[in-house]
RNA sequence: CCAGUUGACCGGGUGACCGCUCCACGUAAGUGGAGAGGAAAGUCCGGGCUCCAUCGAAAUACGGUGCCGGCUAACGGCCGGCGAGGGCGACCUCAGGGAAAGUGCCACAGAAAGCAAACUACCCCGUUCCGACGGGGAAAAGGUGAAAGGGUGCGGUAAGAGCGCACCGCGGACCUGGCAACAGGGACGGCACGGCAAACCCCACCGGGAGCAAGACCAAAUAGGGAUGACGCGGCGCAAGCCAGCCGGUUUUCGAGGCCUGUCAUCCGGGUUGGUUGCAUAAGGCCCUUGGUAACAAGGGUCUCAGAUGAAUGGUCACCACGCGGGGGCAACCCCGCCCUACAGAACCCGGCUUACAGGUCAACUGGCGUU
């Protein structure tokens, strides 16, 4: 599977704390202002969600870091894969940081995601 | 104009593009509408509501409150008044019932800390080896302390002392004003009655417990606990029925012993997951009138005002306002840059309290300076 675009923008929100938990045992990357988890899934539609500490900041700054981040998911949403659930953790720096900053970080993450899974996929084969 | 006191309020705005949650309409595509706070916070009090317990109430214990009057559904809240302390003043602060019901404590220092006593020093008498010692008087002086048993002055005395007197203080029958807390006056009393109740305690009043993850309902799948009914093998019996056993399960393991005994259907019960409800028309907001100093109450009009549940109420950009810094200009003002704004995010709902808060607005009042 590679990280062409499909055409459908529709994401699936992820609710219950065992589908988080399950996408934190997949593959990881990171950035500055957020970490990027994902982990193939049944569901067709790409499921996404966020999760922000609360050592982070008070109520108001982790509900700035959900929302930053989630209209920076909405940007690039052709990068999300379908069979796939995906969790953004989001840091301080997302408070601060230029939007377009954002999304480059996120496709960025996301094409390095893909290419990650498809290594280790050939590495798992004899 | 400067300095200050108190109270009330705001706490960004507009536009464009892209989104979220709920509601209404619509078969649908979609259209329209609504969408965080003054503290939503801390969870410190008081309630509504729900379940549990309970006939109801009271008492014991425990906890809370504590000047007086009022307001309120209620409060530890609010309003008004009183007292004490602080401030030139506007005004602010207050764990503000009872110390003659009882118990206890009052560190250090000091002779002595609650009952009156007497270390130094004072006075008188006696003795004397002239250093002092003994007996008595007295509580003014010294020193200690947060506090030393009224203060100051005069008289008085051997020295002194409310011993006597004047003023002040204290207690105080009683009188006056006030609903009251309390305030004012005060015959009389020679002074007796120190402080601590945020020490025990006493008095008065209040309080059952847990909380919306309360509670109610629905649907799935899973396990197979209980009840009822039907059906089956062996023995006995005409029958209804009774009895025993095989297999298996359970009693933590093994043995013994005990118990249940198979299949199907229905109902009940239990936990898990998901959904619905509880859940926003309420001690409701705004405006006006009346009563009241006020808190507030009564009446009338008008409005419907967030309902999420990995949790919506936004993201990005531009402009404007405000503020700060720099530059230009006599000034009004103009240009550039910065912050693109504080504290902070509803979670069942109300009434309060407490705490946090960049910047700003208004009103009333106080003190000072200046002008008329």
């Amino acid at each position: 599977m590679t990280a062409e675009p499909h055409n459908t923008t529709r994401l699936r929100g992820l609710k219950k704390r065992s589908q988080f938990l399950r996408a934190a045992r997949g593959i990881r990357a990171g950035r500055a202002s957020f970490a990027l988890q994902a982990i193939a899934s049944e569901h067709e539609l790409p499921g996404i969600g966020f999760t922000v500490t609360k050592k982070t900041g008070n109520s108001p700054e982790r509900n700035r870091i959900k929302r930053r981040l989630r209209a920076a998911a909405g940007a690039c949403a052709t990068g999300f894969q379908p069979q796939h659930d995906y969790v953004l953790v989001g840091r301080r720096e997302a408070l601060a940081a230029p939007f377009d900053e954002l999304v480059n970080d996120l496709t960025g993450l996301l094409t390095r995601v893909h290419t990650k899974k498809a290594d280790g996929l050939r590495n798992q084969r004899p």
